[in-house]
DNA sequence: GTCTATATACAGATAGAC
DNA sequence: GTCTATCTGTATATAGAC
């Protein structure tokens, strides 16, 4: 499989900002087409339906996911915490990603629903030999997810839920601390 | 302000359920008058408009978290224990209100997502108190938004993201042990 | 490979009868 | 207070020109 067309590319960025920016309500066709500097029928060619551009977003996402799982297993301040730390969101492709997918999941896409379950599952098998049992793994797991929900919710916009900084570091300590036993 | 008409009740009830069971995008004003059991133009003259519908749902919501607010500062077992077992989707009224108010926020709504953020600080500062520190109540809210975050994408559906039974108990133990400190 | 024009469906909302 | 009928806007998708 060679690279795809630039195009196509430029129609899943679309999607993916205006599904962040402004919600699954306001990722139309029409608005993702309009964003991508294309018209409607060009972004038919790409994608020949709304569920066919979807699925192209799953698709990268997917692709994120098993870069991020391999940089964390190589990871050289530990797994967990690398892991708490990229649950910020950064802005970053996996993170926009995942945002994206999310509010597909929340608009009702069964679809998107299931690569989001898939994706937490895959990180928690790769974490689950750095957790001393399952109670500290499920901690892990429920930190980060209520990091991604809160950047979820926020598309960006600053509130006081996330905590940023030194006081992420400290988070991460008291994480590990309990995670490690 | 005397107690609502029975069927406005039904209205939001069933404008409810479809956010839960079917997504943002099946919860339309005929599916949902349809559910409840009237016409589009009986549900019309409960509200409005849609923007009126949702306000429904979000001041139904806000009425709940008043309650609970109260019976979490009064329960025995502590507040930090309260929090965490109710963040568990038991499919009381709360928690579906809270899924159902989710669902509307991602789908781009302004209210519903101030709404959700205005329901996390009032928890929040109702839990200071009982946290050690700024991490500690970072902890115990991430753990809780985690819980909630795999309630709202599951919908109700069973997976095995979300501890039960033994398993939360555990983790309940591990979270209050990190933010007792 | 990208465009315009159009068909079809359904959303939210109004008018007015009962 | 609840209904039916209807208006208007807009979303997805098709057809076919360039």
């Amino acid at each position: 499989m060679s690279r795809p067309p630039r195009a196509r590319e430029s129609v899943l960025d679309a999607f993916e900002a205006t599904l962040i920016q402004s919600g699954e309500r306001a990722a139309t066709m029409d608005a993702t087409a309009r964003a991508a500097g294309v018209s409607k029928g060009g972004l038919l060619y790409h994608f020949a339906s709304k569920e066919a551009l979807e699925a192209g977003l799953i698709e990268r996402l997917r692709a994120l996911v098993d870069d991020d799982i391999a940089l964390m297993a190589a990871a050289p301040e530990g797994a967990v915490s690398y892991f708490l730390r990229t649950s910020v969101m950064d802005d970053d492709p996996l993170d926009r990603a995942i945002i994206a997918v999310s509010r597909l999941a929340q608009g009702g896409s069964g679809a998107a629903g299931t690569a989001l379950r898939d994706m937490r599952l895959r990180w928690q098998e790769a974490l689950r030999p750095h957790a001393k049992d399952a109670a500290a793994l499920d901690l892990v797991m429920l930190v980060s997810d209520g990091l991604y929900f809160n950047n979820a919710l926020e598309g960006g916009v600053v509130s006081g839920a996330v905590p940023k900084g030194a006081d992420l570091d400290r988070l991460i300590a008291l994480v590990e601390a309990a995670a490690r036993g």
